[in-house]
RNA sequence: GCGGGCGUGGUGGAAUGGUAGACACAGGAGACUUAAAAUCUCCAGGCUUAACAGCCGUGCCGGUUCGAGUCCGGCCGCCCGUACCA
């Protein structure tokens, strides 16, 4: 019987090892580079899944082959603790929020320390420790000083039968989720960070993000949204309410002479105030407050709109009078809440115009059209020229763009608008009305108004953590407010009895300097100078896609508002050097029907051929994100328990690249395991033939494996470097085969396989560790240096070029690498597959690119 | 709705603008074995062909180029985000 690897007893020998000799531990060397690499730190949900491994195996992979290469490296791991599903959890089961989610971490700890991974245990936190969110509370007092945080009324989504707020994922379909209840907008008064203060600074250092994907720069700048415009006022032609004129903001003043009514939002004080008199507007306004807050439904629901009967001039013309409507796609929070609507250029205008018999006034047309708009609206391109209908700037024809410039000096010159830059990006919110998270660190006093809490103070604990009495989750709403006592404290101005803010933190605040706390994770202020000094910035940051705006932007404030505050050094104003965003772990779904035809789920561990246990067969629906809902889940802990953690991490590297899906198969996962043992038992045979006496100088097979040893090392450095780790994994099994189809010694054997195991280290560092001590090697191989290849064994003197006719592949030619372009040219041509070809043709030119092809052109 | 991305054999995918399908999975044939498992060897995009070879082929339509999976424009489909999910 032949000998097996046998991860079960390899994998925990090994990770003690590396405990012991401690090789993860950060340290600060000044005689080496350093390297931090983080990964997006987990939600404490209680299971760790695929998507972990994966994110955490990529940036294991990076951390080992930097320590490898010379760096001092920092890889920590922490818990993102704070949220909802804590508190949803006390609800449903009665438990307390704290004790969930403290033992959902040991659970995943316990989980992810069989993975292997180079984590330096020891900076481990959590953002529920009072450690963490006291210092999180001495930010925001330093942020309150710096006057980059503020009060001010804000919307949210309020059910009316729980009495509570409502987070936009707890809106279905506009109803309450628990309540079924419609969902109403309420004002509440809360606390903002000034981030649209540096709008244009988050902007323009995007172009500084050089590591950054293309893609999430670009969502980031769309984000921010900044615009060039014209902001001027409606006259009204009464004043109504106080109001005079109606302000508006549009990034198309061109089209102002086809304006065919204003349009001002639900929430605009005009429709408040004019709500109080006139029923039909408050009916009005009151069916649009019936809605979340959120964009996408506010944009995808029908559009509606009711006309207020005001009446307000064009300011080109004060006897052109535009009706005033209220519109339900308005949003108050863009520009001034109110605009003026262009239907013949606009394709939502002109839909609300058709519908609401509105006129539809073309002012101009693209040059070789002139037909007038009907139901698709002519955008005006802003850098082609478009030939004006009747322009009062005195255009005739004209690109929008230079139209847009030429209303905006108009309107500024005649004294009716201003020319400003206008930014989409709105203040952050960070007021939850919650008590799973950390507890806003500021007292309301009748006497001194809002008075921050003294430093000294801190943290303000919540009250299972001070040692209070214990908290009821029976009902809905936030617990903080309900508590007898925990508000109540001593204005900590003027002493006086006054009430604590029982608002807590949006959880993307906890997540926001995560990254700097783990360079000195026990200072006692936020971060320390020294150690941030050092390990800032984060040289790599891996994480998904879905955080590509809010978390990164929130991250990229909070790095500026922390230097202001001198929490953090001028060079980590943008703490992430590169990103890297990960696909998700995707698996086949597997359902039956109920009676009524309905899908009911199957785990696929609970599947196979296609048929359950009792051999009913299953429908199967393509490939998605793993979730439990679909049960299309694969419990880590179950591939590691059946084939080692290795296999798992081979696995979720192999196929696919990292940015990119990767589908996990029980049967990609048996091929995993099946070819660590196929290295392992070459391994085994050349440690078996070890005494066998090497050729002396080495034979032709020896030095073929040398440059094969050669060529791998540098293709599977260069698919970590280009973060394609599946080539390298496929590079790795070319290697692996030749290494077992060559005839060289034993010797030769073993170098080339201590080679392979120093390269796959990364990747499955136990198999690595039980080779590379099969084999002779010295210490640990995750302490040995990233192998170099010889350059030497690297060069090629020979080359394969292809010939192609007119572009189609139709010989090869086997060349000396620089031989020169004429020779080639004139060997291509005396090729017999070409003359064929050719056929007696006379070649127009011949392209020669050099080691690359040749195309001969008819 | 808006912003961003992705789309290549039966499957996952490879390919500095230069031989499309490397490397794997599933499949087929064979070796070893009493047998199975394990392992090893070989075949394999589609169509035509006895073979040589030829034609077609990277979601669809068009463009740039000696040459396009790759670059540009327009569509279709799917995915991510849309500010209180994390």
């Amino acid at each position: 019987m032949s000998a097996r690897y046998d991860p079960a007893s390899a994998e925990p020998k090994w990770q003690s090892a590396w405990a012991e000799a401690e090789v993860f531990t950060a340290t600060r060397d000044p005689s080496k580079p350093k390297y931090y690499v983080l990964e997006m730190f987990p939600y404490p949900s209680g299971r760790i899944h695929m998507g972990h491994v994966r994110n955490y195996t990529m940036g294991d992979v990076i951390a080992r082959y930097k320590s490898a290469s010379g760096f001092s490296v920092l890889h920590p791991m922490g818990w993102d603790a704070f949220g909802m599903p804590a508190e949803n959890a006390a609800m449903a089961t009665g438990g307390h929020p704290k004790d969930w989610t403290y033992a959902n971490i040991d659970e995943m700890r316990g989980q992810m320390k069989p993975l292997g991974l180079s984590i330096d245990w020891s900076r481990e936190f959590a953002t529920c420790d009072p450690e963490y969110y006291g210092q999180q509370q001495a930010l925001f007092l330093d942020f309150l000083e710096k006057g980059l945080v503020y009060r001010k009324n804000a919307v949210v989504n309020w059910d009316p039968v729980d009495m509570t707020v409502l987070a936009n994922e707890q809106v279905i379909d506009g109803c309450g989720w628990r309540s079924g209840a419609p969902v109403e907008r309420r004002e509440l008064t809360q606390w903002f960070f000034k981030i649209s203060d540096h709008s244009e600074e988050l902007l323009s250092a995007l172009d500084g993000l050089e590591n950054w994907p293309e893609k999430v720069r670009t969502m980031q700048a769309n984000w921010i949204g900044k615009s060039q415009g014209l902001q001027f006022s409606f006259p009204l032609t009464e004043t109504t309410s106080g109001f005079d004129g109606i302000e508006v903001y549009t990034t198309r003043p061109d089209t102002l002479l086809g304006a065919s009514f204003v349009g001002i939002s639900p929430d605009h004080p005009l429709a408040k105030a004019l709500e109080v008199d006139n029923p039909d507007i408050a009916a009005f306004c009151a069916e649009c407050r019936q809605m979340g807050t959120s964009e996408a439904d506010l944009e995808k629901a029908e559009k509606k709109g009711l006309d207020t009967g005001l009446k307000a001039r064009h300011p080109l013309d004060p006897s052109w009078e535009l009706p005033v409507w209220i519109a339900n796609f308005i949003l108050m929070d863009y520009g001034t809440g109110a605009v003026f609507a262009c239907p013949a250029h606009d394709q939502r205008d002109l839909d609300f115009a058709r519908k609401y018999g509105l006129p539809v006034i073309d002012t101009f047309f693209a040059q070789d059209d002139d037909t007038p708009v009907s139901n698709t609206a002519f955008v005006p391109p802003k850098t082609e020229k478009v030939t004006w209908v009747n322009h009062f700037a005195g255009l005739d024809v004209a690109t929008g763009q230079e139209a847009i410039d030429a209303t905006i000096t108009y309107a500024e010159t005649q004294g009716w608008g201003k020319g400003i830059e206008n930014y989409r990006l709105r203040d952050w919110g960070l007021s939850r009305q919650r008590y799973w998270g950390c507890p806003i660190p500021v007292v309301y006093c009748d006497d001194c108004g809002v008075v921050p809490e003294k430093k000294e103070n801190l943290p303000v604990s919540l009250p299972y953590d001070s040692g209070n009495e214990s908290i009821d989750f029976s009902v809905p709403g936030n617990p903080l407010d309900r508590h007898p006592t925990w508000s109540d404290v001593p204005c900590p101005s003027c002493g006086k009895m006054a009430k604590r803010e029982t608002d807590t933190m949006d959880t993307f605040v906890d997540s926001s300097w995560y990254y700097a706390r783990f360079t000195a994770p026990r200072a006692t202020t936020p971060t320390d100078g020294d150690e941030a000094a050092y390990w800032m910035n984060v040289d790599q940051y891996i994480g998904g896609i879905e955080h590509a705006i809010l978390h990164l932007l929130y991250s990229r404030f909070f790095a500026r508002a922390m230097n202001i505050c001198g929490h953090l050094p001028d060079t980590a104003r943008e703490p992430f050097d590169a990103l890297f965003t990960q696909g998700m772990v995707t698996h086949e779904i597997y359902h039956t029907r109920d009676s009524n035809g309905r899908p009911v789920y199957h785990l696929p561990e609970d599947v196979s051929d296609g048929k359950l246990a009792d051999g009913t067969a299953v429908e199967i629906i393509p490939s998605a994100k793993m979730s439990k809902s679909k049960k299309n889940v694969v419990d880590p802990l179950n591939i590691i328990d059946a084939f080692g953690a290795d296999t798992a991490r081979w696995f979720i590297l192999s196929d696919s690249p990292p940015e990119r899906d990767v589908e996990w198969t029980a049967a990609g996962a048996e091929a995993a395991y099946k070819h660590l043992q196929r290295v392992w038992r070459l391994a085994d045979d050349v440690r078996q033939r070890s005494d066998e006496a090497a050729p002396a100088g080495g034979s032709e097979e020896d030095r073929a494996l040398s440059r094969i040893t050669a060529r791998a090392t540098v293709d599977v450095t260069a698919g970590i470097e280009g973060f394609a780790f599946n080539t390298s994994v496929a590079k790795l099994y070319a290697f692996t085969s030749a290494v077992a189809k060559s005839k060289a010694s034993a010797a030769a054997k073993a170098e080339a396989l201590r080679t392979m195991a120093q390269l796959m280290q990364p990747m499955t560092p136990h198999l690595a560790e039980e080779v590379w001590s099969m084999l002779g090697g010295v210490d640990l191989v995750a302490q040995a240096p990233w192998p170099k290849a010889d350059p030497a064994l690297l060069v090629e003197d020979s080359v394969v070029l292809p010939i192609q006719i007119n572009g189609k592949r139709r010989s090869e030619l086997k060349v000396a690498k620089d031989l020169p372009k004429d020779e080639v040219e004139a060997m291509a041509l005396a090729d017999p597959a070409v003359i064929r070809v050719l056929a007696g043709a006379i070649p127009k030119k011949v392209v020669v690119v050099p080691g690359r092809i040749v195309n001969v052109v008819v």
